[in-house]
DNA sequence: CGCCCTTTGTTGACTAGGAAACTACTCAAG
DNA sequence: CTTGAGTAGTTTCCTAGTCAACAAAGGGCG
């Protein structure tokens, strides 16, 4: 319940920059691993490699993204930011800051740093390992 | 990251006995509070009226649900499990017992205890109402 | 009563993702 | 070299949602 309601709003308030979740956090992902292969999207995010050609291919055509071909193997390209895709990466990460904050407002301090420090033992004990998407 | 894995675990688990989540998550409502209109069951499961027909149509054709038209309004009607259905729900419900105890059984109990109690507190802050559905 | 507004549920067009078949390429072994 | 196994992405078909238009029924009010 707490994670669907957290996402939802988060979803709400990207799709008036035009972005959804699933974009953000390919976008998110680029902006720290750029270039990089769709593959290693694919499984950083947890999504088939069908699933992250059209994701990529949305981006592209958003002018968000752009992709270079490899010369190496020409049977693969990587995925970088472009100069737009770049500028919107500090507006969409304040409203997942400010999601989160206003999310987790109504707990405390306490509350908060013990929850952090809950998930993060689980994730870490359970080697999970994919961005969330939805 | 959590939650999407604990929901993919279980979509997977219950796969096993041709029920996806959101069936589940139906079914589970309906024991509970039988028979019921699918207003209801759409507010409860956050999921708007047509996913809720279109999922209740499933249902019925897999005989684990069935419909009883109104009497009283002509428009409306309500859902409840069949013998079918129900006897389903304990099967499922320790399927989804199980995952819960494998998932979170890296935690020590008090973690556990304390994951618990945060995360409720802030259902109950935020008023979050919906049953998740993936 | 008759009209309009609201409410219940259904439907159709659309979207996003998964699974698996497919294409094109790479690379190592013979 | 050639060939065959494996790999990188794409594409097609399918499922399960949303959204918005809709039909049918209810209900208040003149």
């Amino acid at each position: 319940m707490v994670s669907n309601a957290v996402s939802q709003e988060f979803a709400r308030k990207v799709s008036g920059e035009d972005v959804t979740v699933a974009e953000w956090s390919f976008m998110r992902i680029l902006y720290d691993l750029e270039p990089t292969p769709p593959s290693i999207l694919a499984e950083k995010m947890g999504m088939t490699k069908g699933a992250i050609s059209k994701l990529g291919e949305r981006l592209v055509a958003k002018g968000l993204v752009e992709r270079t071909e490899s010369d190496a193997d020409k049977r693969a390209h990587s995925l970088s930011l472009t100069p737009i895709g770049r500028a919107k990466i500090p507006v969409l990460a304040s409203l997942a800051d400010n999601n989160d904050a206003e999310f987790f407002g109504v707990l405390t301090t306490e509350e908060h740093t013990t929850l952090d420090r809950i998930l993060k033992v689980l994730a870490e004990r359970r080697e999970l390992k994919a961005t969330p998407v939805d």
